[in-house]
RNA sequence: GCGCCCGUAGCUCAGCUGGAUAGAGCAACGGAUUUCUAAUCCGUAGGUCGCAGGUUCGAAUCCUGCCGGGCGUACCA
């Protein structure tokens, strides 16, 4: 790829804030942004520079008559139509058709790429998530981090990033010692050998923990037991190895249905850290940074205090001697820069602990052992909700798992695929019903904004109506359905397309679907940089709609000569740019038809 | 007490480093199908952006205070 090709590739949005802002400072002298935003309406055209008003401000002159002389110096006739100034000082810009039409066709000749380019090539950047608990099966709390985090994951990659995934499993910590108390007291410390289904496990966790709860002898065998698991010298590392594999079945298959990109080898549990948490308290101590404070080595960062105004601690090692998740996180941490090279590391995890990361950033930071170069980000999220507003619960009031969701999201959409297509072969429905489904559960959630907690209603998320999964899996259906019929009406899709060498966008529709499609990186890189995939699926459901209104006010296949090549240009682009978007990026399945 | 998050249309939510008349969807109402899938499209109606100040040419957005909700705040993760 030739330079001139890079830089024309680069976001239309980026091309223009360069050209205005350097037209801002030759014509002014200030250093002063461009701003530039798509307008809010189009009367305004497709973009609008917005930094005029404060760079006159700077030199307290007319805003009017500054933007004036910066359009003289000004240089976008290769992308837009002649600027103009309106209201206060606004430079609107107008896309031209000629130059949509040869971006079109540029991306066309770039179609795995579809317009985005690599930003960044070879920085190592950890994503931190999902880390779901070893002896349960996962839940619906589970599900955020999980499908984010792998959104995140899948972004950076596409943009260039040297992607590392890490699972950070809980395999290691007190709950542990409460599943090998209640073994020392079932088999009276006998190996047992019998492999337990997850089911036992959970049984077992919830007795354990009731246990552990209510009986101070119970408590302490706990602890004491994953103390002396810490140590390497446990009894029960066998029954342990047995648990996590038996966990591993079962949440390793949950990824596989929600399409998420974990694998083994992405998983670095708590366990993996096991040799170094004794170092790592010793080297805070040596650093002077770790103290005991009532009988628990603490680290005290910088601006943080508890109730009573005095420092809050950061520990590290409890009081009986067992290390805990601050531990592990450190060793992690640690582990990631010096031997994984991250220069970025992000941890998707929900908003509750927020603290514990602003501490763990904190304490890495005063040690020194992570410097500047490293950006630390804490990625967090809401909490899932029921109808009654309160966290997602069984009636019963246990937690929902995230089999049980995912089955129901499944069956309903199959109710919906057999009403609608009837005649379709039973193993197609249900694959359409599997797509739609899952892709409902998991589009409902990156929709929302992560900060705040929604929701949860399979009603609305398989309404099929609206900014849901369907719909876009739908608008790309109809798309297909077009090529499909294509050979019946003797169009050639291929030649036709490849033969292309001027558009005619005439429709507004076509315009808008067109405009709309140069779009997608931007929308990549804000959702990126913000790690914010609702930014992604509105991009998305914009470019559905914008294709829907193309479609019923556009013949494709009927079309004349002259509009029809363009129109399968269009058709084409769109379902590629669905289709990368839904399955590359949100890890949710498009389908053919349904 | 302190800290973080949230408060936008009847409901569920967007609103990108402050920008022009605050946007979608659902629900309501009215239209559109001899035409490539109507799981669709087009239109109407609906808002003192929690409240009060402040900064600014301009504030849902930034600052301060208050109200309401959630979460966190020493040995769980």
């Amino acid at each position: 790829m030739d330079g001139k090709l890079k830089l024309i590739m680069k976001p239309i949005i980026d091309i223009l804030n360069e050209r205005i802002s350097s037209a801002i400072m030759s014509a002014a002298g200030v250093d002063c942004p461009a701003v530039v935003k798509p307008t809010g309406d189009a009367k305004f055209g497709d973009y609008q520079a917005n930094g005029v008003m404060a760079a006159a401000k700077q030199l307290k002159c007319n805003p009017h008559q500054l933007a004036e002389k910066i359009i003289d110096v000004l240089d976008v006739s290769d992308i837009c139509e002649e600027p103009e100034i309106a209201g206060p000082g606004f430079i609107n810009l107008r896309i031209k058709p000629a130059f949509l039409e040869a971006k079109l066709l540029e991306i066309n000749s770039d179609a795995n790429q579809l317009g985005v380019d690599e930003i960044s090539k070879a920085e190592k950047v950890v994503v931190d998530f999902s880390g779901p608990n070893i002896a349960k099966q996962m839940h619906v709390g589970h599900l955020r981090s999980t499908i984010i985090g792998d959104c995140i994951a899948r972004m950076y990659k596409f943009l260039g990033y040297d992607v590392v995934p890490q699972n950070h499993i809980g395999d290691w910590g007190t709950q542990f010692g409460m599943l090998c108390a209640l073994l020392e007291k079932k088999t009276e410390k006998k190996k047992t050998n019998e492999t337990k289904t997850l089911e036992d496990l959970e049984a077992f966790y919830k007795e354990a923990k009731s246990l552990y709860d209510t009986d101070e002898e119970f408590a302490k065998t706990a602890r004491d037991a994953i103390r002396g698991l810490h140590n390497g010298e446990s009894f029960w590392i066998g029954e342990w190895n047995a648990i996590v594999r038996e966990s591993q079945n079962h949440y390793l298959p949950i990824y596989g249905r929600l399409g998420v990109r974990l694998t083994q080898e992405d998983e670095r549990g708590e366990s993996f850290y096991k040799d170094m948490l004794a170092g790592i308290v010793e080297q805070l101590k040596k650093q002077k940074l770790a103290t005991e404070s009532e009988g628990a080595i603490c680290v005290f960062p910088e601006g943080f205090k508890n109730k009573e105004g005095a420092a809050l601690p950061f520990i590290i090692q409890k009081s009986d001697g067992a290390f805990l998740y601050a531990t592990t996180d450190l060793a992690a941490m640690k582990f990631r820069v010096d031997e994984l090279g991250a220069k970025k590391i992000i941890y998707v995890t929900d908003a509750r602990q927020a603290l514990h990361f602003q501490m763990l950033f904190a304490v890495v930071k005063e040690a020194g052992w992570v410097d500047d170069s490293v950006e630390l980000k804490h990625i967090t999220f809401g909490t899932m909700l029921g109808e009654d507003n309160k966290p997602f619960k069984t009636r019963s009031g246990e937690t929902v798992k995230l089999k049980d969701l995912l089955d129901e999201a499944v069956e309903r959409a199959a109710v919906v695929v057999n009403e609608k297509n009837p005649e379709l072969p039973d193993e197609q429905k249900m694959q359409i019903a599997n797509a739609v489904g899952i892709g409902a559960v998991k589009y409902a959630d990156y929709s929302n904004n992560r900060d705040s907690d929604y929701v949860f209603s399979f009603d609305k998320m398989l309404a099929m109506e609206g900014n849901t999964a369907p719909y876009m899996q739908y608008a790309y259906a109809r798309i297909k359905s077009i090529e499909r019929k294509a050979g019946g009406k003797d169009v050639n899709i291929e030649a036709e397309i490849s033969n292309i060498k001027e558009l005619h966008l005439v429709e507004q529709q076509e315009i808008d679907l067109a405009k709309h499609l140069l779009k997608y990186s931007e929308a990549i890189i804000a959702a990126a940089a913000e790690c914010r995939p609702n930014f992604l699926t509105g991009y998305l459901y914009e470019l559905a709609q914008k294709f829907s209104s193309f479609y019923s006010a556009c013949q494709v296949l009927k079309a004349d000569e002259k509009s029809r090549p363009t129109r399968l240009l269009l058709c084409d682009l769109t379902a590629r740019t669905i289709k990368h978007g839904l399955n590359e990026l949100l890890g949710i399945e498009v389908v053919e038809q349904m």
